[in-house]
DNA sequence: GATGAATGAGGTTTCATTCAT
DNA sequence: AATGAATGAAACCTCATTCAT
């Protein structure tokens, strides 16, 4: 291993112990609340760190957001390239797919549909912006060829499947949004799995051959 | 008209002012960074002034979601009035609904929705948080019971009630959501119509008996 | 004396007031050690309410040598006025004006003459630019009035009037500075009077017919 | 060659790299602006490595004029050195000296006027700021020679020969100042010298008999 | 009731300098 | 000798909110 070598590592680690203590202290005060010093403090790091691995607040934020679209895209992938059994199955591993995004950092999740419904977007630097935005372009993309491919095999009812896509995209963030909103007023326990399961059973039957 | 009831019509109409400004204001500079001056100066009025009418920022735009509300409950009112004759019908005429609360004040639903997905909630007063919380409690169990309704006529297929206003209700912010990220990024021409078309065909097809 | 008028001289006290401060502190800490606070401070306000009257620090660095540039201005317009008589005196006249403004306020002329030697005039907001530009740019056709009249009259040798006050100009910041400089350096008393006189006198002698 | 000699004589190659760089960037980022970062970058090494060379920022910055100090120095005696033969040639051969001096480095002249007219000085090594005192006395003590010599010799019209020396060094730093400032204000070409032609012919004729 | 000048806490960001490697 | 990642103090500036008039 080079010199060079160890020390892009050893940067990506940095990087790595940033982004981890971000999404702490954002879980723990909330997404405006939270400061550069805070994170910084919770790195054990100091402030001015931060600035050498991220350009400035609103990056750190966003960066967050690339490593669940990069785990969503993987297992999207996964999803794709299983053999086309049947109709109902594709569509459970799909579910099941955007339930494990959602367990894998549901925090993050949040804070990433909540980034994309704000103007926070436009600040961001246009690299950035483009890895946010093609990553999650390619994602839906990825699914609506599942949809594709069930039409073409006569499974799922015909329609443009891009549209399918976003249906069932806005399904998801439109639920982990609201459920959370309703966990926040009344402190109640997560319902997020069951209100996903009612409306991905609403959504199959919507979308499948009788 | 007593004079104290001239009183609190003039007063009334303040409100309205200033909720007014508050609503083109936001729509311009996007939701962080209006400020309560900015509000001032286009309501013609003096910062302080807005305090008499509002304990504070956040009270404000709450308040701003307080109309839609209220919107939204007369409309959803309306379709549960009206008699019950077909489950296509009554499906209709609840996405006709869900889609003029849209146009009735697009910018306002976002801000509602984005601050339903915040942490804002938590620093309202409980007066205002009850309010909005209970119209909006309120609108999705009279969702609820159109679908109640629908399943005891064997017109829909049984699911629980709640759950299904809960994912129709998800379904409307996530579009909503979703497409106003994407017509951000790309300046693209507002598809939030066709997306939601097909996204109720589907939504129709999955909880309807056939 | 209406409420607006008297609304207008307040807001012109607090400027002034700020002014004081700024220059106050300009001297005693230098020209980039100052910190807003050191001002707001000094002039007993809060930081943010210097920002109500000056858009940012360099503005009101800047604004501090628009007064001294004004009392040049009405100083530099007397010699002008005064009826022609004699070259040596016009010229005694002038070098007068000149040590008067120096007087006036002798860190702000430094000041002034620093800030022009440097890059903050870039960053000053156009319409200041514009009022220091304009202002100096008068100072320096009155000047060259004064050289134009004499050389018509005979009683200064022929050179491009414009180039002449430039060179006068020139000599006295250059005296201002450099004599700033020795005395920062050798805490030596202040001789600026007796180079200038010197100077002066090599000055005249130069421009003026035998 | 000793070994001890060779060390000293890289020692000084990195000295001249880093001054180099540093004049570059700071003729381009401005006396503010630039970064101890930028000029290692540009010198092609680490920010640490300057300051195994430089003290601090104000000592590499203040170590740019000792150059041109040495070549006015120079300049200067080479003036004296001639056989006197009549004052206008004198003159005439230190304006050229003076000019030269300007081409020499216009940028780092500039600085050190610039420098001069702040209180960066006061933030010296005393060693450095003993060379710049001591060597930029020298040369105002020469300049002072020549015209007590040519006041002994009747040429010149007699003034106290060191306050002649200010008036021509502060009349030739003033016009570097405030041409450069035009120049940055209008984007004006270099009218310097021509501004010099016109202040060095009636400074001139201001100390020559006739 | 209305004003709007003033507040001042608090945020983001920069950058000269250090020091372990 | 050279590195360059890390530091952390300190600066500028914003803006929700208050309160004397």
């Amino acid at each position: 291993m080079g010199i060079q070598e160890r020390r892009e590592r050893e940067r990506e680690r940095r990087r790595q112990q940033i982004l981890v203590a971000a999404k702490r202290v954002f879980s723990n005060r909330g997404f405006n609340k939270a400061t550069m010093e805070d994170i910084a403090k919770e790195a054990e790091l100091s402030p001015g760190t931060l600035y050498l691995y991220f350009k400035n607040k609103d990056e750190l934020y966003a960066s967050l957001s690339l490593r669940i679209l990069q785990y969503l895209m993987i297992r999207l992938e996964h999803v794709n390239a299983e053999p086309l059994t049947d109709a109902a199955q594709r569509l459970k591993a799909l579910k099941s797919a955007m339930y494990d995004v959602y367990e894998f950092d549901p925090l993050i999740l949040i804070n990433m549909f909540h980034m994309q419904s704000s103007e926070t977007l436009k600040n961001l630097s246009s690299d950035l912006l483009n890895q946010i935005e093609s990553l999650s372009r390619s994602s839906l993309q990825v699914m609506a060829r599942i949809f594709e491919d069930g039409v073409r095999q006569k499974m799922f009812v015909a329609h443009h499947p891009n549209a399918v896509a976003d249906t069932l995209w806005s399904l998801f963030s439109g639920i982990v949004l609201w459920e959370t909103s309703k966990k926040t007023i009344d402190n109640q326990k997560d319902y997020l799995r069951e209100t996903f399961d009612t409306a991905f059973e609403i959504f199959s039957r919507g979308i499948m051959r009788q």
